[in-house]
DNA sequence: TTGAAAGCGCTAACAT
DNA sequence: ATGTTAGCGCTTTCAA
């Protein structure tokens, strides 16, 4: 193993000078910089990243906690994450708890500045007070934070979840629908309580996208209807929510979903029940996930900017590294969108992407 | 922050000792043991992972590499190591390389021992031999390692192509169907050439599953009719292929397909083109992934093992870093499968899960 | 602009 | 079973 010592012997130079040379620093005379990266270049030697970290303080490793990587929301996003970091020379670590408060409470604790230098929080679980108690002043970002302001510690990117409801309700308003159902909150607006029952965080993200597509719907004139219980936003509680639909008589003309998983259910049921989708029912989703784009009828939906959410993520957490002492209020940053729209709700062979 | 020396001094014992007591080595006493670690507690000591790395030369991270985390498939075989690995206290780095060969070769060429203990790689580009030559005697194994013999540098862990095939090919006969297409190499069986043209790995993996499928066809006595070009294994190829055939004039009634993408493209092509699945053509895709449990028609399709998967690799890895010398043949694990019959080849309503 | 010296926190080798 | 000592390879500080 060719050590950064060896590397300075043989270009003749101090190790302090070939470190700032293969760092990049430009303090070294080009000409002494290009001897050393040469002579590191014909020894090939490799940077000794666990010294490295030792010594500066840095690993170059960020951690990702997420819910799921089989969810395609979150593989997008650790993905555009994954990519972004990469393209700075860093890697990240993803680790996931299934939608587990507590699990994800452990692996907050377990995270040190020996491990990873900031961490990136998806959570469903856990509001920015209860991350801040285990994670002290160690640097976060959060996606989504839907903490109440005063427990809202972390810097967030979030989903541009008003203007996307915004654009699906006009869309589904443009195309003459008037009985739009929202799907993707708990029954009656009111938190449940008991086994099983959703914690804080949870039952806010789950509300936020409602309220969004609920105003929307006021702007347009149009009456909210009663929410619909889901449990989570997956495919199955979409089945299920389309089956109990049915049953109570359908009476919406469109149906509008917090995200995808839960569109796709609902469409699948809606099917299973003999309701036509988009002739009977208009669907929508949210997220932009690939399953959207082949299955039949193709989702109307709305992508996210997961590249600008990764790129807008990292310019954050660097500042943050970089400037640990500047406590400024949290900032919240809400990105692009786009608008796709499928044949759900215009009909077979239309909206081709 | 508290260092190991300090929680040495507090419990009145050398710091090798607390070393030891720490890292649960059997030969500390028990109360020693104990009174380290609760003292370790109470000043919420957290192990310096980067001053462990360099002493000892284990980071307990290993890393992936994969063409994309978008992919289903790629996802659930990285979420299974990633957990797998969680529970043995280690993390996971995944890379992507989008299905760049040279991308794939850059990363290759950056691992190193101060960043990881090893690396797992799924890669469709690169043989045993072309990573080897970047690697050297660095701990790895593959996933679907399709290198000829005199190619096969490492363990690999396979996917059960040949078996998992061949209950399909049954399973479409026992439905009676006799014209089975296999969707999933290229055009005569012959390895294309000129721009584009895929390299020998990826020639290799697109052959193999047809070459098993074909192989339980003659074994049904059914004739092997021609394969068809695509591109590569996703949803587009898949629809264009499908209205390719519908336009040749549909001489099937099954189509066998390399993979679920695929299958789901062809499904959706075969339905812009007016035909029904599987009324008029069965489809049947492979891996398991979550869209086909809930596309209409559902996809009849062969799920893998893959927290089996996970774990093999794992025990795999550990005794190549364990014993780095033992050079022995390089072995070829083909984990478990599950038929999951749906209505691709049932028909709707049939067959839930 | 470069060099000399110190030491990050831990574990391994050896001694007791 | 526990302690002593040394040093992993790098970057930082300070001096020249």
């Amino acid at each position: 193993m060719v050590t950064l010592k060896e590397v300075a012997q043989k270009a003749g130079v101090s190790p302090s000078t070939a470190s700032a040379a293969i760092r990049g620093m430009d303090i070294v005379r080009p000409d002494t910089a290009k001897r050393v990266l040469d002579t590191a270049a014909k020894l090939n030697y490799q940077i000794n990243m666990s010294a490295r970290a030792l010594r500066s303080g840095r690993t170059n490793i960020y951690t990702m906690l997420i819910p799921d990587l089989e969810n395609q929301f979150y593989a997008k996003l650790a993905n555009a994450l994954s990519n972004e970091l990469a393209a700075h020379g860093k890697r990240l670590i993803v680790q996931t708890n299934n939608f587990k408060k507590d699990k994800e409470l452990e692996q907050l604790a377990q995270i040190s500045a020996s491990m990873c230098d900031g961490v990136f929080i998806a959570s469903t679980h856990n509001t920015g007070r209860e991350i801040h108690e285990a994670l002290k002043t160690f640097p976060a970002l959060l996606f989504d934070d839907m903490s109440p302001d005063e427990d809202a510690y972390y810097d967030s990117i979030e989903t541009p979840s008003q203007a996307g409801m915004h654009a699906l309700i006009r869309h589904l308003v443009s195309l003459g629908r008037k009985r739009i159902g929202i799907v993707g909150t708990f029954a009656d607006n009111v938190k449940p309580v008991g086994k099983g029952s959703p914690t804080e965080i949870a039952f806010a993200i789950r509300q936020n996208r409602y309220d969004f597509a609920a105003q929307a719907m006021q702007a347009y004139g149009l009456p909210v209807d009663d929410a619909f219980i889901v449990s989570d936003w997956s495919v199955n509680a979409g089945i299920e929510t389309a089956h109990q639909l049915v049953k109570q008589g359908l009476r919406f003309d469109a149906l509008c979903c917090a995200n995808d998983d839960l569109a796709l259910g609902i469409i699948r049921g809606l099917l299973e029940c003999g309701v036509r989708v988009p002739e009977d029912v208009a669907v929508t989703g949210f997220d932009g996930i690939a399953p959207g784009s082949f299955t039949t009828p193709t989702l109307t939906t709305i992508s996210s900017d997961y590249q600008g959410m990764a790129q807008t993520a990292i310019d954050m957490m660097e500042s943050q590294v970089e400037q640990p002492d500047e406590h400024t209020m949290p900032r919240r940053i809400i990105v692009g969108f786009q608008l796709l729209q499928r044949e759900s709700t215009l009909g077979f062979g239309a909206g081709k992407d």
